[in-house]
DNA sequence: TATAAAACGGGACATTTGTCCTCCTTTTCA
DNA sequence: TGAAAAGGAGGACAAATGTCCCGTTTTATA
C-alpha cells in the first residue's frame, strides 16, 4: 500500500480499519467515502433484494478491493459488503483514490485488471450456474472453498449458488449418496484427480 | 472516435469493419488482435459451454466496447460477440488501445467508467434473476427492448433469461392470459405506469 | 405452385426446486 | 441442571422448469 501513497497531498491519510464478523463494510445505498482494500478476513458481497431475499456475488477476500464502483462513479452503493470472518482493511479516502488514478499509472493499471478479472470471474461463473445442475456449482463451490483454505457458512453458499438452503441440503445429501462428500461434513472425499474427472463428467453432458 | 486517436502514433489505423447478420465479431478462445466499438447495429455476448448450451451476457449496441478485457490483459476471448442485426464497428488495434490506455486520460477514464457500469448492471441483472420469477424477468427484459427499440430473436432472449424456450413461450402464454401482453406478438399491452405497478408488485412478494 | 424441409407451439410427463411443517439437537439463561 | 428458545435437517406436497414428442405453420426449392 505504501508504494502508492508515498507521493500523494499528505493531507489524506489511508488508514486501517477492523470489522467484527457480522459488521459492514459498506450498505447498500448509503454514499460512501472510502474504497476498501481486504487486509485479511473474507466479506461477502451482495445485494438485498426488496423481497428480503439476498444474493451474494463474490466472497471477497485479501488483497481484492471493494467500493471501487462508486469511487469511480459517484453513484450510491450497489451491494453491502459484510465481514463473514474478523477483517482489518485499508481505508482510502475517495480523493486519495481518484488522486492515484489519475496520477498513478501502476495503480491505475492494476485497478483495471481487476475490474477485468472481476467481470471474467463473475461471467464465467453465471454462466455455468445457469446452465448446469446445482451438484456441478455446489461442487465448484466447495472445491474453490477447500482450495482457498476458507469456511462460509451454509446459508452463505446457499445465497452465493442462488438457492434455498432446502436445496442445498438436498444436494449435499446425493453428493454423499454418490461418495462424493464425507458423511457428515462438507468435505470433498476425492483426490483432485477424481474431483476433477467428476467435474469434466457434468461438463459434457 | 477521431478525437482520441489525433494524436496517436500513425502506423496505428482505426478502421470501420461491417458484419452481417450471424457474422462473429469474435470468437470465444481466439487470440484478438482488435477492441471493437459498435458504431452501429446489435450484437449479442455469449458463452458457449461444453455442453451446447449457451449463456447470453448481454446484448451490446451503438457505443459500447468489446474485446476490451483481452485488451486489458492478454488472454484468449473469454466469449462469443455476434452480430444479430447488420453491425458496423470501429476496429482498434490492440497496440493503440493500450497507447490510449497509458497516453489519454478521457480514454482511460471512459473505460473505467464502462467498466463499472458493466459491473454494475451485470450485479443487478444476475441478481433478480436469480431471485424473482421468470415471469418478472422477462417482463422487464420486454420493456427493455420496446424502450430501446430493438427487436430480440426469441431464442436469444430465452438464453439470456437462462431458461428454454419451452419454459419462455409457456411464460409468455400466461403473461397474455393475464393480459399483461397483446393476444399474439411480444409486445407490453400497457401502459409505462402499469407496466411499473406490475413490476413492483413482483419486487414486494 | 407443389412438396419437402425446417421452424414453431404446445401437450404430457419427468425432474428439479421451493414451501411448509415437524422433529430433533444445540444453545441460552434462570 | 432443566426448561424454553433457537437453529438445523429433512419429509411431504406444490410449483416451476426441462425433456420429449407430435401436429401445424412457415420457408425454401425444384
Amino acid at each position: 500500500m505504501e508504494q502508492f501513497t508515498a507521493s500523494a497531498p499528505e493531507s489524506e491519510a489511508v488508514t486501517i480499519k477492523t470489522f467484527a464478523p457480522g459488521a459492514r463494510l459498506i450498505h447498500q445505498g448509503d454514499t460512501i467515502s472510502y474504497v476498501y482494500i481486504i487486509r485479511e478476513g473474507i466479506t461477502k458481497c451482495y445485494l438485498e433484494e426488496d423481497n428480503g431475499k439476498d444474493y451474494i456475488f463474490e466472497f471477497l477476500g485479501k488483497g481484492e478491493i471493494t467500493g471501487e464502483l462508486e469511487g469511480i462513479k459517484k453513484e450510491k452503493c450497489l451491494c453491502n459488503i459484510e465481514a463473514i470472518t474478523s477483517v482489518t482493511a485499508y481505508a482510502i479516502p475517495h480523493r486519495l483514490f481518484a488522486w492515484l488514478l489519475v496520477n498513478n499509472t501502476t495503480f491505475n493499471r492494476l485497478l483495471l485488471e481487476e475490474l477485468a478479472v472481476r467481470i471474467r470471474q463473475t461471467c464465467i461463473r453465471t454462466s455455468y450456474q445457469q446452465l448446469y445442475p446445482v451438484e456441478y456449482t455446489l461442487l465448484r463451490l466447495l472445491a474453490l472453498e477447500a482450495a482457498q483454505d476458507i469456511v462460509i457458512p451454509k446459508k452463505d453458499m446457499a445465497a452465493y449458488l442462488g438457492i434455498t438452503i432446502r436445496s442445498f441440503n438436498r444436494t449435499l445429501k446425493e453428493l454423499r449418496a454418490k461418495n462424493i462428500l464425507d458423511p457428515q461434513g462438507l468435505n470433498i472425499g476425492l483426490s483432485r484427480k477424481q474431483l476433477e474427472e467428476i467435474l469434466r463428467r457434468f461438463e459434457e453432458m
